[in-house]
RNA sequence: GUGUCCAUAGCUUAAUGGUAAAGCUCCGCUCUGUGGCAGCGGCUAUGAGGGUUCGAUUCCCUCUGGACACCCCA
């Protein structure tokens, strides 16, 4: 497990410096964020998913026992310390894990099955950042607790699929797809040990890595990038030629059920996944382009999870998806995000009287959805029409002690540098006609966004 | 965890073993009640620590951070 401390201490001096692999999410970025999630949320909601947040840490067995001691997440990739009466806590590397837990603590068997949950939460890796990958990353996510049938997988995997394509990045992402069997001693078993025997006195052609995986993850052989390894792995046995009855009718299934519904996808053998509770479906969406950290998207089904984190044997099925490589591949394209945040009025004021009035003004504006910038701090007129020049408003409504005196308001066209003095009890209604079919921004409850 | 490259102002870049330069931005003024343009002026920098040296921003070491790749994954 990764020490915390082998970093030492942040860097002395008259500036802070950020940890390493994390960053600031600039309001120029939360556009494709707030974006992203207002994606996510309409096609969960379309389909049933309800939102859950399970905590930031957990205890570190969480995720040992979940994800698998011997993955490369759980042995060198996870946020662990110690509380105050020296309990393991770890910050969540994945989301998974926590929602089985969720699930089985909350006793969700209760409910309708099958239990249908998305998530859209920061987790944490230490690892070493390069692109599209950080130490704190946002991940949304979906699970399908409690029945298992190829059409659940299908269906699942649709969605993951219409929401990238509502994202505008489909076109740059294809689906690799692939069974990996279940724990019947006819399927996955049966396979490993074969596999274990194919690799048996082959050891030294193996890279230090894979020498280690013979004995405590033998499928992570299949995959691995190097020349000699690859070699045997393609003459190793196929997990394919192993399935049981029941997995390869099911992934047969599944792809006749893709099919159906019109979702590409390449068959990959070598596609296992670093996380031990897959079973059957696994899939990821690659970067076509094929270049480093290929996948937008992974996931596939855990059938045999939510029995060995304490639960009754419960068959499930999910994915998880990185926003910020998204919002990289957005960019990347030039895609556009609804800006929310355009204003529409800049109120200019001249003397303390008329400061007096826009503070009230101001507040009246923003209240009938008029989305309103002063500049309060300064006084010549000059800075505060170049501020309005660079906030881009529509419009600029000035006030100054003549205007004061006179109850009225003056409201300048920025564009066309027209303006007109109207009276200041009707300024928010002249606005409002003035907008016109601009989107005002009132407030309603139901569409609060964080 | 491994490897390669990198760190000068808010940003982009320049220079030097001997007082660090510019463009853009920001702030102000010209213009004391009207933005975008122009002119002028101002603020702000050698990531941190140590070493070599008369002197280090420059050379060396360590740390921290950044970029990319490997490993692995979102």
């Amino acid at each position: 497990m990764a020490d915390m401390q082998d970093e030492g201490e942040m860097t002395t001096g008259n500036m802070f410096q950020r940890p390493k692999g994390v960053h600031d999410i600039l309001p120029d970025t939360h556009e494709y964020f707030t974006f992203i999630k207002k994606v996510v949320r309409h096609r969960a909601r379309q389909s049933g998913f309800r939102r859950i947040s399970t905590p930031i840490f957990e205890f570190t067995d969480v995720f040992a026992r979940a994800v698998g001691a011997d993955t490369d997440i759980v042995s060198k990739e996870m946020y662990t310390f110690q509380d105050r009466k020296g309990r393991s806590l770890t910050l969540k590397p994945e989301g998974t894990a926590g929602t089985v837990r969720a699930y089985i603590q909350h006793n969700m068997h209760t409910l309708a099955q099958p239990v249908e949950l998305y998530y859209i939460e920061p987790h944490f890796r230490y690892d070493r950042p390069q692109k599209g990958r950080f130490r704190q990353f946002w991940q949304y996510g979906f699970e399908v607790i409690g029945e298992s049938d190829p059409a659940l997988d299908a269906q699942l995997i649709y969605l993951a699929q219409t929401i990238t394509e509502d994202l505008g990045v489909a076109g740059l992402f294809k689906l690799q797809i692939n069974s990996i069997g279940c724990m019947n001693e006819k399927c996955r078993p049966h396979f490993m040990s074969d596999l274990k025997n194919f690799y048996f006195g082959k050891e030294r052609s193996l890279c230090a890595d894979c020498k280690t995986r013979v004995e405590t993850n033998p499928l992570r052989l299949l995959d691995c990038k190097l020349e000699d390894c690859r070699i045997l792995a393609e003459l190793a046995p196929k997990m394919k030629d192993y399935l049981c009855e029941e997995c390869r009718e099911f992934h047969k299934q599944l792809l006749d059920l893709l099919k159906e519904l019109g979702v590409e996808y390449v068959e990959n053998s070598s596609l296992v996944r670093g996380l031990d509770y897959y079973t059957k479906t696994v899939f990821e969406f690659w970067d076509r382009a094929l270049g480093a950290q290929n996948a937008i998207c992974g996931g596939g089904r855990y059938d045999g999870l939510i029995e060995l984190m304490g639960g009754a044997p419960t068959p499930a099925v999910g994915f998880a998806a990185g926003i910020e490589r998204i919002v990289d591949n957005m960019k990347r394209e030039k895609i556009r995000v609804p800006k929310k945040d355009d204003l529409h009025v800049f109120v200019a004021q001249l003397g303390y009287e008329a400061k007096k009035k826009c503070l009230t003004l101001m507040t009246k504006l923003r209240e009938a959805g008029i989305k309103t910038i002063g500049a309060l701090g300064k006084d010549s007129i000059k800075a505060q029409l170049r501020h309005a020049d660079r906030f881009q408003v529509p419009y600029t409504i000035i006030i100054g002690i003549t205007e004061v005196r006179d109850k009225t308001a003056i409201i300048r066209d920025m564009k066309r540098g027209s303006q007109e003095i109207v009276a200041y009890g009707k300024v928010v209604e002249e606005m409002k006609k003035m907008l016109g079919k601009e989107r005002l921004d009132t407030y309603s409850p139901g569409e609060v966004l964080y």
